[in-house]
DNA sequence: ACCTGAACACCGTTCAAGT
DNA sequence: ACCTGAACACCGTTCAAGT
C-alpha cells in the first residue's frame, strides 16, 4: 500500500505551504525562472526541503497554479455551453492571457510543457488547448470564425499575447489580442462594418 | 585625442572575431541568454578577454546583429517608398519576425531594450519602430489599414510572433502573423470577401 | 518521514598581475 | 594595449547524515 491518504507531519505541511507562499511572491517579482534558493531562504527551510516537496520547477509551478487552473478550466467548459460562441471565445482568450501573464516567463514554461509529455504542466496545456478547440468548433458551427481556424491557433495567440503583456506592455498586448481576434472572424462578419 | 581610427593589434582583432563567431553559434544553439563562459571557452580566449571586447551582453548581441540590421533597415526604408503599402507592411513584418527568431530569447532582449534608453540595442528598436510607423502611415493614407493602427502595434506583433516562432512552432507563428495582419486591415478591405 | 546543509558543477563579472 | 585567470558572489541539484 502507498501512503496516499496518510496524514502528513505538521511541520512538513507548514514547510510546504511556506514554500508555496514564497515561491508565489518570488515568481511574481522575478518571473517563473526566479531563484529557488531565494525561495527556500525566504521560506526559512533548507534547499533540500524544497526539493523534497517539489522535485522540479514544473512541479512547484504546477502546485501553485492548480487551484487557479481548476477554476479557469471549469469556467472554460461552461463557456462552451453558452449561447454566444463569439463572445465566449473572446472572453476565454482574454482571461487566459491575463492569467498566463501573472508570472513573467510562464508562457515560456507553457510552451515547453506543451511539447513535453513528461512535464507536470503538460496536462494543463492539453486542457487549455482542448477548451480552445471546443470554443472554436462552436464558433465555426455558428459561422462566426474562418473555417480554417483551429484550437492550436488560439493556444498560440494566448501565449504570445501573455508574453507581450509581461515583457512589453499590458495595454499593447490587449490591442494585439483585439486585432488578432478580428482576424479570426469569418469574412464579412467584422463588427466595424 | 582618442584612439579612434587606430589600427588594432592583430591578435586582438582575431580574438574579437573568434568570440563573435562562437557567440553566434552558441546563441543559435542555446538562445541569446546562452553562457558567455562557454563562448569564451569555445573561442579559445580567457573570460576577461571577452569582457574586454564586449562589456555587456547587449553590446555583444549588438555587434552580432549590426550588419544584418543595416541591411534590414535599409531595405525597410526602401519599402516605405514602394507603391503597394499593404504588401510592404506584410513583407516587413514577416522579414523582421524571421530575423528576430534567429536566437531564441532575442525578442526578450528587444523588449528590454525598447524600454531602456541605455541599452546598446535601444537605437535598433527605435529604428524598427520608426520604419513600422512609416509603413503604417503610408498604409493609412492609402486607406488599407484601420485608422487607429500605430507603429507600436507592429513592433508588438513582430516580437510576440518571433517569440512564438522560437518557442512554439514556426508554422503556427506564421499563421498568427497572417491572422493579425488581417485584423490590421481597414473594415471591408479583407482579401477573402 | 522529514529536514539539514555540505558538496559539486556551473555561471556572471571584476580586477590585479602579467606581456 | 591587450590578455590571463584567480577571486567573489550566486545558482541548480544531489545526497549522506541526522532527528
Amino acid at each position: 500500500m502507498s501512503s496516499i491518504g496518510r496524514r502528513p507531519r505538521a511541520d512538513a505541511l507548514r514547510n510546504r505551504q511556506q514554500v508555496l507562499a514564497e515561491a508565489d511572491a518570488v515568481f511574481r517579482e522575478h518571473g517563473a525562472a526566479g531563484s529557488l534558493e531565494s525561495v527556500a531562504r525566504r521560506a526559512g527551510v533548507a534547499i533540500g526541503t524544497l526539493y523534497g516537496h517539489f522535485p522540479t520547477r514544473h512541479v512547484l509551478v504546477g502546485a501553485l497554479l492548480r487551484e487557479r487552473h481548476d477554476t479557469l478550466f471549469t469556467w472554460g467548459d461552461e463557456l462552451t455551453a453558452g449561447d454566444d460562441p463569439w463572445d465566449a471565445l473572446g472572453n476565454w482568450v482574454r482571461a487566459v492571457v491575463e492569467h498566463t501573464a501573472t508570472y513573467r516567463g510562464l508562457a515560456d514554461l507553457f510552451a515547453a510543457s506543451a511539447a513535453d509529455a513528461e512535464s507536470e504542466l503538460h496536462v494543463d496545456c492539453a486542457r487549455m488547448t482542448a477548451i480552445g478547440e471546443a470554443l472554436v468548433a462552436a464558433a465555426r458551427n455558428a459561422g462566426v470564425v474562418r473555417p480554417d481556424l483551429g484550437g492550436e491557433d488560439v493556444f498560440v495567440l494566448m501565449n504570445a499575447a501573455a508574453w507581450a503583456r509581461a515583457q512589453l506592455s499590458p495595454a499593447e498586448a490587449d490591442r494585439l489580442v483585439g486585432f488578432t481576434l478580428d482576424g479570426f472572424r469569418a469574412s464579412g462578419t467584422r463588427s466595424g462594418r
